[in-house]
DNA sequence: CTGGCTGCAAATCTTTTGCATCCTG
DNA sequence: CAGGATGCAAAAGATTTGCAGCCAG
């Protein structure tokens, strides 16, 4: 695919398969769903690979890493700045797609400098929700 | 500790340990900064009862566990509702004590019902700024 | 006394690493 | 054709679990 040549890195056929799996991918994978998901194509695809190109395409800001979901890693390609939204129940994410203004004055912040922010916002989804019902 | 009483929980010496150790603690400790801190008083403490622990901890609400550092849980056991300044290098972790205005519409939240929120700052604190400069 | 807690070790899960081989640029 | 990428397996960390014995209430 054209449009992935500007990333500067070799393109391998591995590598094409984790960029489409991601390309309008909403679901926020971990490493696990990513392997999973690729080896449907690629039975050699390895663990390594996976964690491989998620470091290289997270240096080159294509691949943001959430810390949100407290039992593994999470990816999210989609790196235009936004928040998160978290099922606490089934851990599922979606995109929260809002600027908030949320300035710290210097006496908070303790002599850091700020690089950014993230929100996460709790919940439980509708599918959770009638779960817990029954 | 009187004022552990109230918990309703088995006071065990090691739990007791535990509690001093959160007790005005504002470094947010994962598991094992808390293991090992505690086993200096108790050599014989184990991981188990540190998890077990925490786990009986935050089902009473008397400790959050944090999801900012990706490489291990960290735990807080301030319970005020606050916000968090994490330095990008040392994973040095700062409350941010300010109420942020950060509501979101119906349509935004698909159906979810929220519950909360958090807020993560990013920055580098005073210390990994000088070790940059050098 | 008794049920919950402890401590140890083994197991699990996620992520990382070493290295020989492969293949993109 | 060289250097980076792959795949496999082993290693490293973090967290969980099984279970026999212990002790706070």
């Amino acid at each position: 695919m054209e449009k992935y040549k500007q990333f500067g890195f070799k393109l391998t056929p591995q590598r094409l398969a984790i960029l489409n799996y991601f390309n309008g991918n909403k679901e926020h994978p971990s490493a696990d769903d990513i392997y999973r998901a690729v080896s449907k194509s690629f039975p050699t695809m390895s663990f390594a690979t996976v964690y491989n190109t998620l470091e290289a395409l997270r240096n080159k800001g294509n691949v943001l890493e959430l810390t949100i979901d407290p039992n593994k890693k999470r990816y999210d390609p989609n790196t235009m700045p936004h928040h998160h939204l978290i099922c606490v129940k089934c851990k599922r994410i979606i995109d929260i797609h809002k600027e908030f203004s949320v300035s710290v004055s210097e006496d908070m912040t303790q002599g850091f400098d700020l690089i950014g922010n993230h929100i996460e916002f709790y919940g439980v989804c509708p599918k959770c929700k009638s779960i817990a019902l029954s």
